[in-house]
DNA sequence: CAAATAAGTGTTAATTTGACACGAATTACT
DNA sequence: AGTAATTCGTGTCAAATTAACACTTATTTG
């Protein structure tokens, strides 16, 4: 036996999306498609699994050439599979996200694709069901970040408190009391106090943190509260 | 333009992580996979998604084929796709996890796959990647439905509060308070207490109970807090 | 009628939460 | 040199939530 009798067989794709913050808004990175149809509008970035590679392989790998970026946050959110999702033939596309520090992102990199960086009210059209997956990965990314500690994959090792509190707000649309902030997110024990300041965002300065790199691994799963009522977002 | 140029077309899964609760414990119910490699074996029910099929479509046509079920909680799982997970020929799988009343499920329907419920302390090996499959299913539900009430969907449309206490119990493997269970559980005002009681499980009886189904629609996505330090589990 | 069994219910102390305001550090301007 | 402007950093209190804990009630059976 080396096949399966009368089934049929289709593409498999992965298409990424990449959350980005630029410590004014949450973004995601587009890309101008490379093939026909729907060559040259804005898609997210995606591309074939290939034989003897795993959907999260092809994931990293279109993440990396995209970005030049290894190593970085990617979860798969979901498998689009309507029968006529894409009109020139039946593909499954298996959608990942991404969460980068957008400062390491170089664009240079991926001319090709004429990338930009979209906030996420500003969303354009994308092709096929792309906008759908964006808004899945964005209500799953404020789920997730309303639980577990992982905005953080999206600021540079060293960060100030008020750059995160920021962050927060960014993904939730709202503004939260700093001092509730910073006494639920300290009482994580999750972040170490530096001795520097960045200097940047104030005349007084503030003081930057990092990640205790034990206890984020370990306790990436334990459930936060940071988000005063998620329930009612 | 018909057709994508030298990439590999694959062929589609769908395989069903099905649960139900006999009151004892918590189940999958699994059947003897009918077609070669491995026929015979203890396996998901599954299948080939099919032409003008989306994957939710092939899930609850195959959920319909075993259990003669429908409109049960069906949720896309995940999607398994290492190369070599199918020795015949490339196969991604999209793995679905239903929630069913065990009560309803007619075994006589579909006796050509010989279906057993297996507790989950007592799974079989299974063909190809299907214990992982298993393995993330539970943890999944048990993560979900730490959060969300989910697990109404396992029980019959009347039920009482010891035995959902007991299911609850039979998820997490351990054992609640039942004062502290019925005050959270109640606190939710998504049950409504009947007049009559089952007389099966006591001498004294207990009280049935029934789904607020507006309230219960409305607020699937409220956060719960059945699970006391949900974050140790 | 006594014993056995499971159902149903309330209190308290500890913890967590959200609301709220002011002093400190620094820079830029006059 | 002094003052105004800006953002950082911190503490208190009242309310709500949580977990721990034990006894009475209803019914059946012997």
């Amino acid at each position: 036996m080396t096949q399966y009798q009368n089934q049929t067989r289709m593409l498999a794709a992965v298409d990424c999306i990449i959350f980005g913050f630029d410590g004014e808004s949450l973004k995601i990175l587009l890309v101008h498609r490379g093939i026909e149809p729907e060559k040259g509008k804005w898609s997210l970035m995606g591309g074939f699994v290939q034989p003897g590679e795993s959907p999260d392989h092809a994931a990293i790998r279109i993440l990396k050439t995209l970005t030049g970026l290894e190593g970085v946050y990617l979860e798969q959110l979901y498998t689009f599979g309507e029968p006529e999702r894409d009109p020139i033939e039946r593909t499954m596309s298996i959608a990942y996200f991404a969460l980068i520090d957008i400062h390491r992102y170089e664009k240079q990199l991926s001319d090709e694709y004429q990338p930009e960086w979209f906030p996420l009210n500003k969303i354009p059209r994308l092709i096929f069901d792309h906008n759908e997956m964006v808004k899945m990965a964005r209500a799953k990314l404020q789920y997730k970040a309303a639980l577990h500690p992982l905005l953080f994959e999206l600021l540079p090792k060293k960060f100030t408190l008020p750059q995160l509190q920021s962050l927060y707000e960014s993904v939730y649309g709202t503004s939260f009391d700093k001092r509730n902030f910073s006494r639920k997110v300290l009482s994580t024990n999750l972040l170490v106090k530096q001795e520097d300041k960045y200097k940047g965002g104030s005349k007084k300065g503030a003081y930057y943190y990092k990640l205790n790199a034990k206890k984020y691994k370990a306790n990436f799963q334990a459930f936060l509260n940071i988000i005063p009522n998620a329930h009612l977002l």
